[in-house]
RNA sequence: GCUCGAGUGGCGGAAUUGGUAGACGCGCUGGACUUAAAAUCCAGUAGAAAGAAAUUUCUGUAUGGGUUCAAGUCCCAUCUCGAGUACCA
């Protein structure tokens, strides 16, 4: 009986789905365990070999769990509102709604195809009405909710109310705008409703302001600080400019310090705490007020280095910086202005790309030093931020780099506050080793100390306090485009009113042009009939009815970060309609156990996610205020992108000629294609005469075919030597693994190519590699369907392992496979050598057992450290060491089946019906190896140590046990590294070492 | 610039966390089977030297130093590469 993987693999799929092997109750006597994987955006491209990587790893944690006795959540879903599926159906002209269903059915088939252990029963979609409901709850609960710094947690807002009508808000210590004014009860109770509310928003942990922020013409919508990479949009890398919009925000910066504590409770990758450390950055320091000299305004400005205040010679403001019109002078004015003209039109990007060019007026107006009571000059410059601390900085010269360029630039005084330092070439910033002086009373003072008296004295002026600033902003929550949640939002005279609960979910509408605009009218703009009133029993025109009156509705949706920040939740619990989840459910399950996924979600979703599970936490909803206690990044899987070299000039394809060439374009009517080693040779200008003929002959030949007179006159031998070729993508599947081009798929594979010739090295054609990253326009990607057809899923999975660590970016190079498929067929051939299987019930030899024991103590180590790597090769020793033995012994394969089925499953489970069982082999029990056996099986004579004393003596080799013991014992080195102790263990190597536990 | 992380054969990568470096796989070389190829199986494969051979001896984990009986592993310095971040006051 041949090993025919095809066709067991589709019959254990699907046993697995009819069987429901892999659905989790919520409820069992066994210990619960939760592993999630980052669900997938379902994107048009469908699945490549590197996104099941971590699922793979993910699935194989999962059956080892199951089989070390725990009830296991593995479920899987779709992320699929947001920028990328909307963006799909864009470039496909077809609704989205249409094109996420058909991606998510490809995503299926082919996550199908790998032999997952998921319990689909548990299946989320973010973009189903039954789960965005819940998103929207969220939302409203969020609405509802404040921040108080006091009992640092979130609490509702009809507690501040309540507080308003009694005190007013003096003693009120919680996460607002700045802006918020002190009033008492009866000033409050005078306020009207409108005034009443717009406080109140104040302090809403989600509300609605006119904000700065990021927005994407080409995308048609403003996208949050984690979506912009290097001042141009993740999605699509199109430019992102700064506007004031009308914005709804997350008042994630009230978290802030609880999203960096959290940090220390949970076990993530260092550098992904490290991004998000970074991310929040957290800076202690002192807000200082300076008054203007002339103007009852004042600035104030945040700084971590108060010690230096005596080294202010001017200040700087950010243009946008609100004062900055009220304080400039009359002379100044057109200056200025004109400077935040030119600042405000310059897009992030170019902003960033000329860090260097120094910029800045002066505004005419002065401060005056808190302590000498000096006028310091107040510029502005775009190289302090707006969004930074207040926007404004007091600059010393002498210890900031950026002050001390500008200061030189405009030459404006820099006067030295350092002991013994030379501020002639740069600034000193180096606040360890620093004396102040020329500081009036903090003279001779270190860092430390002069911070802590500066902060005292401006405590006492009421001019300053210590503070811990973050760079953290409010996230913004409005996207105007399609695809995404809408919000359970109405106005009524101008203030956004929560739809109530009961009415949930408010639907997204159907719209004749989802396309967004580049103005930023949202596209839900053009829906007729959407919101859906349960009430009344009817459907209403763009407005809804809430009892009598009419009202607008919000027409922004959710960013794609929404419905992924709770989904871990859901799957707890994924059909509840009454609740987002039953408290059973998450007291059950409580948290992920294992979460995998990529590293690129710092910042985006893995902070958000962990805001509102803080939130939720906050609110009593959820029981634990981290969503997982354990994170793996796995690596990317890179692809081998491969290069063919075209003569440029030889196609009619090509674009215009360089300099120097004589052009021949359009003359010939097919490509000429060189192998890469003669490539390599033209590039050093050492190609043999034989090639050159040829590739002479061929252009010759084409230029005859195209009745072109090219030949005689017109092209000389040095035309072709000048001429350049360029490399171009190949698909790799044209290409085999020994980088030899398949010449007649290639030509078939285009149009164009069918008449092309080759000029090539030891008759065959060689492409050049590179290592890229996996993507459809480098036609470097390898379908994980194919891999399945043609290796197995089993295959597929040992290799993916087998590729190198988890965590490692490495790339795929099919190639390699060949040896997991062996392992395979030799793993078959153990139990059905010809035709049938053939197992013994002998009872197995000391070396048998040996390897078996040997495999199971070595797989659950790597398991449980996540080095699934080298479980793949203990398999393959396994397999070579019992075929050596020529063993079929049902109490060696039986329990070694079980080791391998997290890694194999489908082959596990066949062989394992053929020794006769009736259940699924995922229902075993994980072996425990036997210590007897290991401790034979180890070169050393005990397997493990764990003392001190351990040192090497040159021993003779022929020497029998109690000889070796005793030369060991008597010798100096011994009696000195010991010291009278008694050992209780003596380790010896065979040939030198000695290892002595004492 | 700053912050992490990593440098081991032709390649991907192992190494009980201080204890025989190079497991396992790919590739390569030789052999068996075959008319031949593919497939499969067997053997060899860090480098150098000696030997008819079994085998032996050196040298080797980016570079230079250090700690230790013992260093790929720990410490210091240097170089190289990768990732993240960037006017953060």
């Amino acid at each position: 009986m041949r090993y025919n993987y095809n066709e067991i693999e589709a019959k254990w799929q699907k046993y697995w789905a009819e069987k429901q092997t892999f659905k989790a109750e919520n409820n069992s006597d066994k210990p619960k365990f939760y592993v999630l994987d980052m669900f997938p955006y379902p994107s048009g491209a469908g699945l490549h070999v590197g996104h099941p990587l971590g699922y793979i790893a993910s699935d194989i944690y999962a059956r080892y769990k199951r089989l070390k006795g725990f009830n296991v959540l593995h479920p899987q879903g779709y992320d699929s509102f947001g920028l990328p599926a909307e963006q799909y159906a864009i470039q496909t002209g077809q609704h989205p709604a249409i094109t996420t269903e058909e991606n998510i059915k490809t995503y299926r088939r082919q996550l199908d195809k790998i032999g997952f252990s998921f319990d689909w029963s548990r299946e989320v979609r973010t973009s189903n009405s039954d789960y965005y409901k819940w998103t929207q709850w969220i939302f409203i609960q969020l609405y509802n909710s404040y921040y108080c710094k006091d009992a640092n947690q979130a609490r509702p807002v009809s507690e501040l109310n309540e507080v308003f009508n009694i005190e007013g808000n003096f003693r009120i210590n919680a996460a607002c705008d700045d802006d918020v004014i002190l009033f008492d009860a009866p000033q409050w109770k005078s306020f009207s409703k409108k005034e009443q509310q717009i406080i109140l928003a104040k302090y809403r942990l989600t509300y609605l302001s006119e904000s700065e922020v990021n927005w994407c013409p080409a995308l048609g919508t403003v996208l949050a600080n984690d979506e912009i990479v290097n001042g141009v949009s993740e999605r699509g890398g199109h430019p992102v400019v700064r506007k004031k919009m009308m914005q709804w925000s997350m008042r994630i910066s009230a978290y802030a310090q609880r999203l960096l504590d959290g940090l220390q409770t949970i076990d993530w990758p260092q550098p992904l705490k490290d991004s998000q450390t970074n991310w929040i950055g957290r800076s202690e320091g002192a807000s200082v007020v300076f008054q203007i000299n002339g103007h009852a305004e004042m600035i104030e400005v945040f700084t971590t280095r108060p010690d230096t205040i005596f080294g202010v010679s001017f200040m700087t403001l950010a243009p946008e910086h609100e004062l900055v019109s009220k304080i400039t002078t009359e002379e100044y004015q057109q200056k200025v202005q004109e400077y935040i003209q030119k600042t405000a039109g310059r897009s992030e990007r170019e902003r960033m790309a000329d860090v260097k060019t120094i910029s800045g007026e002066f505004t005419g107006a002065y401060a005056i030093h808190p302590f000498t009571e000096k006028l310091i000059p107040i510029w502005i410059g775009d190289y302090v931020l707006a969004s930074y601390g207040t926007g404004a900085v007091m600059s010393v010269p002498c210890g900031d780099q950026r002050d001390y360029d500008f200061a030189k630039h405009f030459n404006l005084p820099i006067p030295n506050i350092f002991v013994n330092v030379d501020i002639s070439e740069e600034a000193f910033s180096d606040k360890e080793n620093t004396i102040i002086a020329n500081s009036d009373f903090i003279n001779g003072l270190n860092y430390k100390k002069a911070t802590q008296k500066i902060i005292e004295a401006l405590e006492i002026k009421n001019q300053g306090k210590r503070k811990i600033n973050f760079r953290l902003r409010d996230a913004v929550f409005s996207r105007q485009r399609y695809w995404g949640e809408p919000f359970p939002v109405f106005y009524k005279d101008e203030i956004p009113q929560m739809i109530d609960e009961k009415h949930l979910p408010i639907i997204l509408p159907e719209v004749e042009n989802y396309l967004p605009t580049e103005d930023g009218r949202p596209p839900l703009g053009n829906a007729t009939h959407w919101a859906w009133c349960t009430k009344t029993n009817s459907v209403v025109s763009n407005e809804l009815i809430n009892n009598t009156t009419i009202f607008p509705l919000e027409l922004n949706t959710m960013p794609g970060w929404a419905g992924s920040s709770w989904y871990f939740n859901r799957y707890m619990d994924a059909h509840n309609s009454t609740e987002f989840a039953s408290k059973e459910a998450l007291n059950y399950w409580k948290e992920v156990d294992l979460y995998i996924g990529g590293a690129e979600h710092a910042t985006g979703h893995l902070l958000y996610a962990r805001f509102w599970q803080k939130f939720l936490f906050d609110l009593g909803y959820v029981p634990v205020d981290e969503f997982a206690k354990k994170l793996i990044n796995q690596g990317m899987i890179l692809g081998m992108s491969a290069f063919v070299y075209r003569i440029f000039g030889t196609s009619p394809m090509t674009g215009t000629a360089p300099e120097n060439v004589k052009p021949i374009r359009g003359i010939f009517t097919t490509d000429i294609f060189v192998s890469k080693n003669i490539a390599d040779k033209i590039e050093e200008g050492k190609l043999d005469f034989e090639t050159e003929k040829e590739i002479l002959r061929l252009v010759n030949l084409q230029a005859n075919l195209a009745n072109n007179k090219l030949i005689e006159g017109e092209s000389t031998y040095g035309d072709y030597l000048s001429f350049d070729f360029t490399p171009l993508h190949v698909d790799v599947s044209l290409v085999n693994a020994s980088d030899e081009l398949i010449i007649e798929a290639f030509k078939n594979s285009r149009e164009e190519y069918k008449n092309a010739e080759f000029i090539l090295e030891n008759d065959k054609y060689i492409v050049s590699r590179e290592v890229e990253k996996m993507s459809k326009s480098k036609y470097n990607v390898v379908n994980p369907d194919e891999i399945c057809e043609q290796h197995g899923a089993d295959s597929l999975r040992l290799f993916e392992m087998f590729l190198g660590p988890l965590e490692q970016a490495k790339p795929w190079n099919t190639a390699g496979i060949t040896g997991v498929d062996g392992f395979l067929k030799k793993l078959w051939k153990l139990y059905i050598p010809n035709e049938t299987l053939e197992i013994s019930d002998e009872t197995p030899s000391a070396d048998e057992f040996k390897t078996l024991h040997k495999t199971i103590k070595k797989v659950e180590e790597d398991i449980e450290n996540f080095s699934f790597n080298t479980s793949v090769s203990t398999f393959m020793i396994a397999v070579n060491e019992l075929t050596a033995l020529k063993c079929n012994k049902r109490a060696i394969l039986e329990p070694l089946l079980i080791v391998i089925s997290p890694y194999a499953p489908h082959i596990s489970e066949e062989l394992w019906s053929l020794l006769g069982h009736n259940e699924s082999i995922s229902k075993a029990v994980f072996p425990i190896f036997d210590a007897k056996y290991l401790v034979e099986s180890s070169k050393m004579y005990p397997i493990s140590f764990n003392g001190k004393m351990k040192f090497t003596l040159e021993l003779p080799l022929d020497l029998s046990k109690d000889e070796i013991q005793n030369r060991v014992m008597n010798h100096p080195k011994t009696i000195k590294n010991i010291e009278g102790k008694t050992p209780k263990n003596i380790i010896i190597v065979p040939g030198k070492i000695v290892n002595i536990v004492v």
